[in-house]
RNA sequence: GUGGACGUAGCUCAACCGGUAGAGCCCUUGGUUGUGGUCCAAGUGGUUGCGGGUUCAAGUCCCGUCGUCCACCCCA
């Protein structure tokens, strides 16, 4: 083997890549039914927007980038999330003149340079929804509804949704001073990295594993007990609603997403199945990320999901549909070939049609039409040439009739139906 | 980035303590001059991921490298 794929990408092959269509055929359905337009931008970017709206202490600024020069010694980035890209587009093309909310949704390939495991790929397809123009606690409910009506659309079930809120700068600001103190009095008993993350950024300790880390976690103030009363007031709100619209969620106190640029509302929803990356998306309000992108202070707030676990998801249940057309037509010998070809375009009209130019025995060509799960294999051999006619083979009964060639988009037609043909 | 497991035919996998690579499926052909999905028979297919080392001898042991998987980390 010659070439390889690059490393954490994949090839998805046809049986694989129609299940891709039909879940994000969906998914854009379900989207646009409440009222997201499709925003598509570049899938790369100047760097620092990633290093500005992501954050420059982030994993995926500090060690996850594909970042590149460009020959003209530009520094370029391929897109690690959506969310950045949306808001530039947003203020390039002046989307805020108008008053109101704006929504959006996207769907493409995200990078990231982490090292491949089960369900993490360092090429990864998101598909993601932003809100922007809206600080009103229902403006996430809706978000939050939005991702997992996704999700029950596509006959996802099991999923666990966790709320949680971080506040907003001002009183996130107090909460980690307070942090920082009751860290450092557990000093000793932290690990290495909990150490370090008592200056960088304390909320990260919450994430910890370690045995003694969590011991000492029991112990700290959470940042849900410090709230202003206006974040409060926004988190009571969001949970009620989602009480209301009869969305199951639990409260996760825990939740510290990995982008600097969320306020107030986090949320992540999970299929526990999945193992160590359970995540099918997350998401949450990210109130300062507008103006932080040179904008007018702009609240919004969105959501993304990965693709590839929310496939993984689907397969536990869904069933294989064949990917080989109903229809094969067989010529055999040369002087049949181009009539071949001739023939397929007419029963197109019909139902997808192959044509099978291998040229091996009749045996084995309908050997490999049985296989492929054709319906109706159409032979054109020199016998049905000089008759004007063709052989229409019934593959799941086993017979066969002539048909006048004229009248072969016909006799296909009503064997299919026969059949409880598709078409 | 850290730790561990693994990599043998197109696919799924075997090969003892190091002794010169095998099965099932698939594919091809024949049984049937142009009739499949069953059956019978025969056949094609391998630089054992790649590179080096140890050894009379390496799929097997050692080192490196690439890749996959698992866990950490992080998230989607």
């Amino acid at each position: 083997m010659r070439f390889q794929r690059p490393r954490g990408t994949q090839d998805l092959l046809p049986a694989q890549a129609q299940r891709w269509q039909r879940l994000d055929a969906s998914m854009r359905h379900t989207l646009e039914a409440y009222g997201y337009g499709e925003i598509r931008t570049p899938v790369f970017e100047e760097t620092q927007l990633f290093v500005r709206s992501v954050g420059s202490e982030t994993d995926i600024v500090q060690k996850e980038m594909y970042t590149f020069n460009d020959r003209r010694g530009r520094s370029l980035t391929l897109r690690p999330e959506g969310t950045a890209s949306v808001v530039r587009a947003y203020l390039e093309n002046h989307l805020g003149r108008e008053a109101g909310v704006r929504r959006f949704y996207y769907l493409g390939p995200m990078f990231r340079y982490d090292r491949p495991q089960a369900g993490r790929f360092r090429e990864f397809f998101q598909v993601g929804a932003e809100a922007i123009g809206s600080g009103d606690p229902e403006q996430d409910i809706e978000i939050i509804d939005l991702l997992s009506m996704l999700l029950h659309d596509l006959g996802l079930k099991d999923l666990e949704v966790e709320v949680n809120s971080v506040g907003h700068p001002g009183c996130r600001q107090a909460y980690e001073s307070e942090l920082r103190a009751a860290l450092e009095r557990e000093r000793g008993k932290l690990c290495a990295t909990c150490g370090t993350r008592i200056e960088g950024n304390p909320l990260r300790v919450f994430d910890c594993k370690n045995e003694a880390c969590r011991g000492v976690m029991s112990r700290l103030p959470l940042l849900r007990n410090h709230l202003c009363d206006a974040c409060e007031t926004h988190h009571a709100t969001v949970l009620a609603g989602l009480a209301r619209l009869g969305i199951p969620h639990k409260e996760n106190p825990m939740i510290v997403r990995g982008l600097d640029y969320y306020t107030r509302t986090a949320f992540e929803v999970h299929y526990p199945p999945l193992g160590a990356q359970s995540a099918l998306g997350g998401g949450g309000r990210y109130d300062g990320l507008v103006e932080a992108c040179g904008g007018p202070p702009t609240p919004a707030v969105g959501f993304s999901a990965g693709i590839e676990r929310v496939l993984f998801a689907l397969e536990q249940t869904s069933a294989e549909a064949p990917v080989e057309p109903p229809i094969v037509v067989l010529p055999l010998g040369d002087a049949a070939r181009v009539p071949a070809l001739e023939l397929a375009r007419e029963l197109r009209a019909v139902a997808p049609t192959a044509v099978d130019l291998s040229g091996r025995s009749l045996k084995a060509l309908l050997r490999s039409a049985g296989r492929g799960g054709a319906h109706v294999a159409v032979i054109l051999g020199d016998k049905e040439m000089t008759r004007a006619e063709v052989t229409v083979r019934d593959l799941l009964a086993g017979e066969q009739e002539t048909s006048p060639r004229t009248g072969v988009t016909a006799a296909v037609q009503a064997l299919l139906q026969r059949h409880g043909g598709e078409a």
